[in-house]
DNA sequence: GAAATGCGCGGTAACGTTCCCATGACGCAG
DNA sequence: CTGCGTCATGGGAACGTTACCGCGCATTTC
């Protein structure tokens, strides 16, 4: 594939080619009004006769809409926000629009840096992922934006998509009580982080409808790893205990941890300890057991955080915050304590 | 975050303030020569003082060069693939390109729709998982295009970055053999495929190389999901066989599958069978036991496609080919059979 | 001392599109 | 027959930038 260097075709051979003024040209090809359907027809035949193409650099010139989007989330490889970026890829795609994707790793320089890249192309707006802590750098944006995720809290001002934690952190826990766990053991991410608060917060509710004390709980603290998630498994069995432990993980790594440690304390999962995560990442079905897990809908937030981009940038101010509902995922790792089907425990979950 | 609407600095502005024309402005900015260090030096305050940015789309239009590349993928939403986007991106940003990101989902209409739009916008080039059959959507693409993965060898004309598919099979038997097993079986994928072939002429290299008949391998084909390895192995678990069985999978998802039905016959891996992987998608790490696997270089192939893509837009006809070398990732799913460590297989892997 | 060279800078055209306004044709009513 | 409104079309400007050319000035060279 040679790349041909002949010069692309622009609007004025095709109107040369129609006879027709470049206006006349323009108007047939925008499907403007104000135009005879004969002269319409001569000028489309005429474009694709010469193979003309559309310069999107210079119609967003002359209009100031570029037709493109900017995403930045902390990492594509991370199958959460890769499931984000197709939402946003394919929403976009079906408004026409174009998407320009940067990774931040959390790093809140390289967020800067890409947000000005943003700016410089003239995006007609961004959806991003906030790890600036200071308002400062995005205040700067000073384009339509939309955030997403949890750390879009602090931030009252700009509209933003997230998970609705509440109404999973309920999904979860009727699920856990649906099998006779009444009372689950908590394994949360680090006091810093607004998640655990919100994600604790909400188990309170729960429980306080419930009637459950929600003191009774035990809590283990780790970091939002595999190895935070087996740290915090092995403290939390090292405690004694009467019967089946139930764990709810607020994040479906930890999970993973907490079932190596399982494993590593010579217990099974799920005959002598239930598991419940928090993410669906894919990693989870192929675990044994499989990961039960709340997913969170990465691919219809990605797509909800393009539609708000786009009523933003339209000026019609609509939805300022909106939680999306999470899901459960039932695979193996949970006993079903429940006295209707004591035999389900054993062969659960393996699609 | 209200965007504000005020109309965004241009160079004029600054050069109005910096008190000279947009011409000397303009060299200030782009770093050319032929300019005092002092008008410079107020240049630069200037455009700061007024937040200038360069506009990025006049700059594309007038230069030709529009500092955005294309990416076209499949789908981002696979762990090789974001894998690839993410080395992509990487290298982009180094270079102060920016990236537009497209998912094809192995439809070529989606292709050639996407190839269109990257052609609209004037990206200066892309790089491409060609999954359209015909030359001809491609062809006309017309701009300068790297291709990535095995498909790409139907293009001999358009230079291409995949993973060293003999180096990777030569990796994985020489890990079999020193672990004991000379003659593993083969799940493969279907016939249709290229890859297959690719995959299977290298075992028969390598066999011959170790004076083994590489018709004494045995050999299944599967759709290259989950569900064909578990068919696969279900059948390659039926034939007779003496000891231990050892096999080598195409693809990770295969491996997978395989590993569960290994399970579902009620035997143990890696205790009766050992099971090797190809492609290091991460849920292999969280299967258990892990998977060991011969892992592609999803990055790197990304960095060096964006890096082909250079040469061809700067029109250095370099490298036209170019494989890059996978590695082992030594997890627990092979038992040792060496007579050197023969107690190796009982705890391996797990990191 | 005059011509030649080099350098810093300004003016203007051009990239391809859309938008606004002018123009001419045509129809219709007075 | 004239005047007015409507409608299809053409002409030109503008979006923000860079490339090219030319001008004036200072320095060099025979």
């Amino acid at each position: 594939m040679g790349p041909r260097r002949t010069r692309r075709p622009t609007i004025i051979d095709v109107a040369e080619r129609a006879g027709v003024s470049k206006s006349t040209a323009a108007r047939a090809l925008t499907g403007s009004s104000n135009i005879t359907e004969e002269t319409r027809d001569r000028v489309v035949k005429a474009a694709e006769a010469v193979g003309y193409e559309r310069n999107h650099l210079a119609v967003g010139m002359r209009s100031g809409r570029s037709g493109m989007l900017g995403l930045v989330i902390p990492d594509i490889t991370n199958p959460f926000w890769a499931d984000v970026a197709r939402g946003a890829q394919d929403r976009a795609v079906k408004a026409g629009a174009s998407l320009l994707v940067f990774s931040s790793d959390w790093n809140p320089e390289a967020e800067a840096a890409h947000l000005r890249t943003l700016r410089r192309a003239r995006v007609d707006g961004a959806v991003v992922n906030p790890v600036s802590d200071s308002f400062e750098d995005l205040d700067r944006f000073g384009l339509p934006c939309v955030f997403i995720g949890s750390s879009a809290e602090r931030f009252p001002d700009v509209s933003s998509v997230g998970s609705d934690i509440a109404q999973a952190v309920r999904v979860g826990l009727d699920h856990l009580v649906s099998r006779g766990h009444v009372t689950p053991a908590l394994i949360l991410g680090p006091k810093s982080r607004l998640a655990r608060a919100r994600f604790l917060r909400a188990v309170h509710e729960h429980c306080v409808e419930r009637d459950v004390d929600p003191s009774v709980l035990a809590i283990e603290d780790g970091e939002y790893t595999v190895e935070g998630g087996r740290e915090a498994m092995k403290r939390l069995l090292a405690q004694p205990r009467v019967g089946h432990l139930a764990v709810f993980a607020a994040n479906d790594m930890m999970a993973l941890g907490a079932m190596m440690a399982v494993r590593d304390a010579g217990l099974d999962c799920p005959r002598d300890v239930s598991i419940l995560g928090f993410d669906g990442i894919p990693s989870g079905e192929f675990a044994w057991p499989g990961l039960t897990t709340v997913a969170k809908p990465g691919r219809d937030i990605g797509e909800r955080a393009i539609e708000c981009l786009f009523d933003e940038i339209d000026h019609k101010p609509e939805h300022r915050r909106v939680y999306m509902p999470c899901r459960l995922l039932e695979r193996g790792s949970l006993a079903d304590l429940s006295a209707a089907a004591p035999k389900r425990m054993a062969g659960a979950g393996r699609i």
